[in-house]
RNA sequence: GGGCCAGUAGCUCAACGGAUAGAGCAACGGCCUUCUAAGCCGUAGGUUGGGGGUUCGAGUCCCUCCUGGCUCGCCA
């Protein structure tokens, strides 16, 4: 990785510049300048020198930059073919074209590895997403904490890291309940037995209908048979409820490693014992026939009910007993468990940091990715959303109506903790000014080039070799073009430390934009397709390390990668 | 009232504490005899909600106020 290279550049030049000084606590930074004249990656080193040995920056730079100059002459391959000052106190290093090329080629040869590492970090993450109550379909706010995860997985594990993928599903509680009671009143006004009295926190969705008919007609479970027959209702409604959530996910291109029962927490006894262990330490105490966890208010909490006075336990203390497993399955093989949560279950988050510091973990390895609020919008109206009411924009709708690329990418362009406006018929209308068609088109408009370079009878892999030099290759576009792939690996690590998979978007959309620029410019003189040979295999690899890193890319956000792409007028009427 | 998130161009949003705050959409004006015009170029658009502070440097960190969303159950 480009950044980490010259970091330990940077920081050997600064130890020999500075012997005296300590580098191990400075913050001496590497960054990628945002205007060209400012080189291609630079450092505020003399800054952070000026301070410490109260020279001005200057000075500190003119140290530094001799040393750099040194290393820099001392490769065989020369990493830079500039290295100057800039105020108010930084050194700016511009790369050689050796080094570019170098760039090129690793490309080349790492192929569908460019980007990934290689080393393994052997950290554990297990990240839960969606964990949606079985009780009605996913909506939109849904496939937001799906399409994050899912990414954000497949970016931890090209990072090296071990991930483990999980859908908790909620089918002890309450709510399952009230599923159930509505199911039941269906039944009875399907069969006529009298009107439909859904109770207040019933459901009231069309689905409900939906389940009680096959109940009925498959299962072969009338209105008499209800009483006797309630736990294979629920545990039918469930498995119904949850074959359609499977489906919807698989639409999206949402994967799971696991899919995990609450109900499977009390039926192993893992509540109870949980609840035992807090006993015996005297974490727990009784108040008025209810068992309260005791949480320090300095923590930003007050004490939690685990077992109401009927009996019965609260979602809390599954929850809490749900983490537990988390943490001492396969041996402690998940260190961090990343939970992604809709916003609305913020004031959760100190309670279940007490409960696991509470159960002996270390609260930080606790880790919320909280995913804020959908507003969906008709006709530029916002919609209210009940999934108790039954009034509600499913998931599947948008899938069907927008397509599963349109819908990824919407939700991957915005940072997880901005709310977000996804209006139906904008996109519905606008669709072919969608960014996704952006970014698709000009991984199609590369795949065209490589074609026509086929059927011209040009043998691509034959000419392009990792190994060569690429001296055809003299635009300053396309040194650039290489320049920004080269970011990329640095760009994953980032995004799989920062939990903020939109960078990979905004990436996407510069990296692709620069290509256009670039296909747009030299249409008429500079073809990829040259007269001149070495022009000719250059601007190939070129295209080929892009539609590389495109399809990388466009593999961890989970959209397609057209070969082509139809022609404006050829479209569908939408 | 307490807490969480946000407030950046007309709209939707970017910007590891770095240098002159950027994209897309919408508006306006241009570019197809071409390796795909779902593209490109140009014009216009800003006191980063207000006010203090921290430092070499603040959209970013701290304090405070204002506005919006969410949330404060023995629901999940």
């Amino acid at each position: 990785m480009i950044k980490n290279h010259f970091y330990d550049i940077v920081l050997k030049a600064v130890r020999e510049a500075f012997s005296e000084v300590d580098t191990e606590a400075l913050r001496i930074d590497i960054l990628k300048p945002r205007k060209p004249e400012w080189g291609d990656i630079s450092t505020n080193a003399p800054m952070i020198m000026s301070k410490v040995m109260k020279i001005p920056p200057k000075e500190a730079a003119n140290l530094l930059i001799l040393r750099l100059n040194e290393i820099n002459d001392s490769l065989n391959n020369s990493f830079a073919s500039k290295i100057e000052f800039a105020e108010p106190g930084f050194v700016n290093i511009f790369f050689s074209r050796k080094f570019i090329i170098k760039i090129l080629r690793v490309i080349l040869k790492e192929r569908e590895g460019f980007g990934v590492c290689s080393e393994k970090k052997g950290l554990g993450y297990l990240i839960e997403y969606v964990s949606a109550n079985p009780t009605g379909p996913l909506h939109i706010g849904h496939g937001r904490g799906a399409v994050f995860g899912d990414v954000i997985s497949k970016i931890l594990i090209s990072q090296g890291y071990d991930v483990l993928r999980e859908f908790y599903v909620n089918d002890a509680g309450a709510q399952v309940k009230n599923l159930v009671v509505s199911v039941i009143e269906r039944m009875k006004e399907i069969e006529g037995k009298g009107e439909a009295l859904i109770p207040d926190d019933g459901y009231k969705g069309e689905y409900v209908k939906e389940i009680a008919k096959e109940l009925i007609l498959r299962e072969g479970i009338s209105y008499e048979m209800v009483d006797k027959e309630f736990d294979k209702i629920r545990d039918f409604s469930i498995g119904y409820m949850l074959t359609k959530i499977k489906k919807t996910l698989a639409d999206l291109g949402v994967k799971f490693d696991s899919f995990y029962f609450e109900k499977s927490l009390f039926d192993k006894g893992l509540v109870e014992r949980c609840i035992q262990d807090f006993e015996r330490e005297s974490k727990v105490f009784e108040k008025d026939g209810a068992l309260f966890l005791k949480i320090d208010s300095a923590e930003g909490d007050k004490d939690r009910v685990l077992r109401k006075s009927d009996g019965h336990y609260t979602y809390f203390a599954s929850d809490i007993a749900y983490h537990k497993d988390k943490f001492e399955r396969e041996g402690g093989r998940y260190k961090k468990l990343i939970n992604v949560w809709g916003a609305d279950h913020h004031g959760y988050i100190p309670r279940m940091r007490s409960a696991i510091r509470l159960l002996g973990y270390d609260p930080d390895s606790f880790i919320v990715v909280l995913v804020q609020m959908v507003k969906v919008l008709k006709s530029g109206k916002p919609i209210k959303m009940s999934k108790r009411e039954g009034d509600f924009v499913t998931l599947d709708e948008i899938i069907r109506e927008v397509g599963k690329d349109a819908t990824r990418y919407t939700f991957l362009m915005r940072k997880s903790d901005a709310q977000l406006e996804f209006d139906i018929d904008i996109l519905k209308s606008h669709s072919l000014n969608n960014p996704v068609y952006y970014a698709q088109y000009g991984y199609a408009r590369i795949c065209s080039i490589l074609r026509r370079a086929s059927e011209c009878g040009i043998k691509i892999d034959e000419i392009v070799s990792p190994e060569d030099e690429f001296d055809g290759l003299r635009l300053q576009e396309e040194l650039d073009l290489i320049k920004k792939m080269g970011e990329y690996p640095d760009l994953l690590d980032t995004i799989a430390k920062s939990l903020e998979p939109h960078l990979l978007v905004y990436y996407i959309q510069e990296l692709q934009s620069m290509f256009h620029q670039y296909y747009t410019k030299y249409k008429k003189t500079e073809k990829v397709l040259s007269d001149d040979p070495l022009k000719m295999k250059g601007r190939l690899a070129l295209v080929l390390a892009l539609k590389n890193v495109l399809k990388n890319a466009f593999d961890l956000m989970g959209i397609d990668a057209p070969e082509r792409m139809s022609l404006k007028g050829e479209e569908d009427e939408e």
